[in-house]
DNA sequence: TCCTTCACG
DNA sequence: ACGTACGTGAAGGAA
């Protein structure tokens, strides 16, 4: 193949794409449109010519001066916007990622660099493409040298492509004489002052006939019209600083070979990850990937298919080494169960049959274990069982992979996931593609890119090589991580917050998933039925008083009946329209008795899809249980989320919503045992401000709402109202989530100044919360992150925003996160004792739900006594703060009755 | 896929 | 003059 070198203006193409595309942003509110379009046109350039050679040249900084007359010159030069220059590294970071040379240097100017290597190519014999938007690079034009100009045109990049022909053809003159074009007509946008008073039409007609400017100089007095005559009598030597100034420089000195150009392998990791943080997403459509990583790992993956071949795998390792592992498993749970039907934990905790487990040591001893008959799951569990005898096992998310690890502890293994999340909760994942490279310095293209929203089962059975490799790449991941992540941990003073809590809690949500919870299929499907009969009925209604049918589940077509066609007056509006939220309908009941009706459809219409036929998806038809999943890296300030369904959102403050928790109940034999924190932020944040009124207030066991409203409101303790005690309630409330007058306006409904009195009322009665608050936000101006009082960060990028909004949401966070966070600490050290408490009894009785701040067991009848004395006391012992902990513990025959 | 709404602590 | 309470997940509609 004909060997090609292709030459890239970078600044004059980033100023095209700049202007030529409309403005994008990635999320993080960086520019991205000249980056975006300089892509697309090197992309399109590369698809046309398939260079072996390219190179893209800069100016290093603003342009220099070629001449001391070039200062006289400049004027017409603007400055590059902040837009495009904040680019400019971005692009020479992508380029430099896809192992395209880029080439600049101080005191030489990308066009120098361009002519120079155009010659240098041409000499030894490459073709030559020189792309820029600019038409001086036209001078460089030859036979074997193309000069491309990209055009964008509604939305399209057309490309003009000349060889010395079609110069000549399009301006008349060879591209030599481009130089003496513009030494006589100038250009103002490169500040080439040229001869006053000649253009376009007399340049041409002077070089037609004397060929440069030297020799127009040299015959100036045989120029027969007057005022071209006179023009270049009187600007010699600006005529010829114009030739000067455009003449591009063919002979630099760049200590750059051609070679040196060749073209690498673009489409890697690295830049995929690098495009991706831009959020540009057409561009990452071009990395189709045959392999997860850097391929020079994959000289050291091995596949193990026999016992005998996984002996002499494991014989070459060196002892003590950590193990990185990922597991292959159907997520169906299709399994057959043992013949003594007695259902183990770890055997139902299995999620489905293993098909496969990649396995790590560092970077050099990597094999996937293959399930087949000559190694089945049970030999792989048992090697990986003797295998934690000798070392640490490294998993990525090692709850959902518990049920393959019988033997993993607390002290044998490490979870990648957990670690990761600890050291950054906000960052957006931490599956082994989203750690990878910080962690283990290892570029991953993330599975959706290799094989988009296919489960690994499915990927597994389609595409198993693939797969293989993308697997092989986690465990080492996990295996290299490892180290890191746990110096990090100990750096930022949490790794006793990981191997104290967040570890030994795995385990505990582990049994608890597991375990489930058991729900009363057929009263949930009747629960479900009476409400689709009485949404039928308020259906009708409405429609009728609407007087034509629609939907009423779409804010969008409501908005438009009720205020469109029923006038009433609108409160708010989102982005899309009308709101149609309850706040709003609330202010409407008057209006019309169709808000009402509204209102109770949208409450059924909840109740019934989310709860009553969302819930019934997910009773599994083994066990008639709901099994959750506990997600224990989502949260920004260490509380746990459920999902799958979501346990911590069933309703209770309305009491037809409350009537599910009836279909919760325990198994025969069993009785709910439920506690309850008190107040537990409140008293976390009295322990952290050691506030002495607030301190005192619990102390005496006081109600705390109705003390702060006795101290606020001057009012003797008896004698507080209940608008007192409401009141004061909403601004402790208010006060936790980093209080604002106009959150607490809106709460209360009082106007904005009340709310402010209220608070800096508030603040008088309890001086060291104020303080405290004020330190949070200090600490996290200056430190960027706040804490949880075990050492949970919350990083606050927010708070030195330069926007108000922004701003003023990060010093929320600032004040909110070390008391959410310390509570969702204080409770997980409960689960993890009161699990332990349960086991080390040898209790039959099963802790199954966490609600933040609230824990649920299931409790065999003989236990009850015991279980409850166990419940209360790890709950309220939990921790020593300055306030007593209160946890109360209520019985009962369903989650209903037990709160 | 994003938005709105609403369930919980 | 801005336009906000903190933390979640699911469903349904609109694009």
């Amino acid at each position: 193949m004909e060997n090609k070198l292709v030459l890239i203006d970078g600044n004059s193409i980033m100023n095209r794409a700049f202007y030529g595309v409309p403005d994008l942003t990635n999320k993080d509110g960086l520019h991205t449109n000249a980056v975006y379009g300089f892509l697309n046109i090197m992309f399109k350039v590369m698809e046309e010519e398939e260079p072996s050679h390219m190179m893209v040249a800069f100016d290093e900084k603003a342009p220099t001066f070629r001449h001391e007359m070039y200062d006289a010159y400049k004027g017409t030069r603007k400055p590059m916007p902040e837009e495009l220059a904040e680019q400019m590294p971005v692009i020479r970071d992508v380029l430099k990622a896809m192992e395209i040379c880029i080439f600049s240097k101080e005191g030489i100017e990308a066009d120098d660099i361009l002519g120079t290597m155009a010659r240098k190519g041409e000499k030894e014999g490459l073709a030559v493409v020189v792309v820029s938007g600019d038409r001086d690079l036209l001078q460089l034009a030859t036979d074997k040298v193309k000069v491309r100009i990209p055009k964008t045109k509604g939305g399209k990049t057309l490309v003009e492509d000349y060889h010395t022909a079609d110069v000549i053809e399009k301006y008349g003159v060879t591209p030599v004489q481009i130089i003496d074009m513009k030494g006589l007509m100038g250009d103002s946008s490169d500040n080439i002052p040229g001869v006053p008073g000649v253009g376009e039409k007399t340049a041409l007609k002077l070089l037609t006939l004397y060929g440069t400017v030297e020799n127009v100089i040299a015959h100036a007095d045989e120029i027969t019209a007057k005022r071209a005559r006179e023009a270049v009598k009187n600007n010699i030597q600006l005529a010829k600083l114009s030739k000067e100034l455009a003449t591009i420089k063919t002979d630099c000195r760049l200590g750059i070979t051609t070679e040196q150009c060749r073209v690498g392998d673009m489409y890697n990791s690295k830049a995929f990850h690098l495009i991706q943080s831009l959020d540009i997403k057409s561009i990452l459509k071009r990395f189709n990937q045959d392999t997860a990583g850097d391929k020079s790992l994959e000289k050291n993956f091995e596949v193990i298919r026999t016992k005998k071949e996984w002996e002499s795998f494991a014989a070459s390792i060196e002892k003590g080494e950590p193990v990185g592992i990922k597991a292959v498993f159907r997520s169906d749970s299709d399994v057959t169960q043992d013949g003594n039907g007695q259902m183990t934990l770890f055997m139902s905790g299995r999620e489905g049959r293993l098909m496969g487990m990649a396995v790590a040591f560092g970077k050099e001893k990597i094999a996937f274990c293959r399930m087949g008959s000559h190694l089945t799951e049970n030999d792989v569990i048992s090697l990986i069982g003797e295998l934690q005898k000798k070392h640490i096992l490294v998993a990525n998310d090692l709850k959902s992979q518990l049920g393959f690890f019988p033997e993993a502890t607390v002290q044998n293994s490490f979870d990648t996931n957990v670690a990761a999340y600890l050291i950054n909760p906000v960052q957006k994942g931490f599956a082994e593609e989203d750690i990878a490279e910080a962690y283990a310095d290892i570029s991953m293209y993330p599975y959706s890119q290799l094989f988009g929203k296919i489960p690994m089962e499915t990927a597994f059975a389609e595409k198993e090589e693939e797969l293989v490799r993308y697997v092989s790449y986690c465990a080492v991941t996990n295996a290299l991580a490892y180290p890191v992540l746990k110096k990090e941990l100990k750096r930022i003073k949490s790794l006793s917050l990981y191997e104290e809590i967040e570890m030994p809690l795995i385990f505990t949500l582990h049994e608890m998933e597991q375990w489930g919870v058991l729900v009363q299929r057929q009263a949930l499907k009747e629960y479900g039925k009476k409400l689709g009969i009485r949404i039928q009925e308020l259906e009708k209604e409405i429609w009728q008083q609407a007087g034509e049918e629609f939907n009423i589940n779409s804010p969008r077509q409501l908005g438009n009946i009720l205020f469109d066609k029923m006038h009433m007056p609108y409160g708010k509006k989102t982005k899309t329209g009308y709101s149609t939220s309850a706040e709003v309908l609330e202010k409407l009941r008057f209006e019309d008795p169709i808000i009402e009706q509204i209102l109770e459809y949208r409450q059924l219409a909840k109740l019934k899809s989310t709860y009553a036929d969302g819930l019934d998806a997910f009773i599994d038809e083994k066990d008639g249980r709901i099994h959750t999943t506990f997600n224990q890296t989502i949260t920004a300030t260490g509380r746990l989320s459920s999902t799958e369904p979501n346990l911590q959102n069933i309703p209770i403050r309305m009491e037809l919503g409350r009537q599910i928790r009836k279909v919760f109940v325990p198994e025969e034999g069993c009785v709910f045992l439920d506690a309850d924190y008190s107040q537990i932020e409140l008293r976390v944040l009295a322990h952290m401000s050691g506030d002495e009124s607030l301190i005192r207030a619990y102390r005496e066991n006081a109600d705390v709402h109705r003390a702060t409203a006795s101290l606020v409101f001057h009012t003797p303790y008896e004698e507080v109202t209940d608008l007192q005690r409401r009141n004061a309630k909403a601004v402790n409330f208010g006060i936790v989530y980093g209080i604002s007058g106009f959150g607490l306006s809106r709460d209360l409904n009082i106007t904005k100044k009340q709310a402010e009195k209220y608070i800096e009322d508030y603040f008088e009665t309890y001086p060291k919360v104020k303080d405290f608050m004020d330190q949070m936000v200090a600490d996290g101006k200056s430190k960027g992150y706040v804490t949880s009082l075990y050492g949970r960060r919350r990083p606050i990028p927010e708070i030195s925003s330069k926007n108000f909004m922004q701003r003023q949401f990060g010093e929320r966070i600032a004040m909110n996160s070390p008391i959410q966070g310390t509570a969702a600490d204080i409770i997980k050290i409960a689960m993890i004792r009161v699990a332990g408490r349960l086991k080390e009894g040898n209790y039959k009785s099963r802790l199954i739900l966490q609600i933040h701040d609230e824990l649920l067991i299931e409790t065999y009848v003989d236990e009850v006594a015991e279980v409850k004395d166990i419940l209360e006391s790890e709950m309220e012992h939990a921790c020593d703060l300055l306030v007593p902990l209160i946890a109360e513990v209520k019985q009962g025959d369903s989650w209903y009755e037990a709160k």
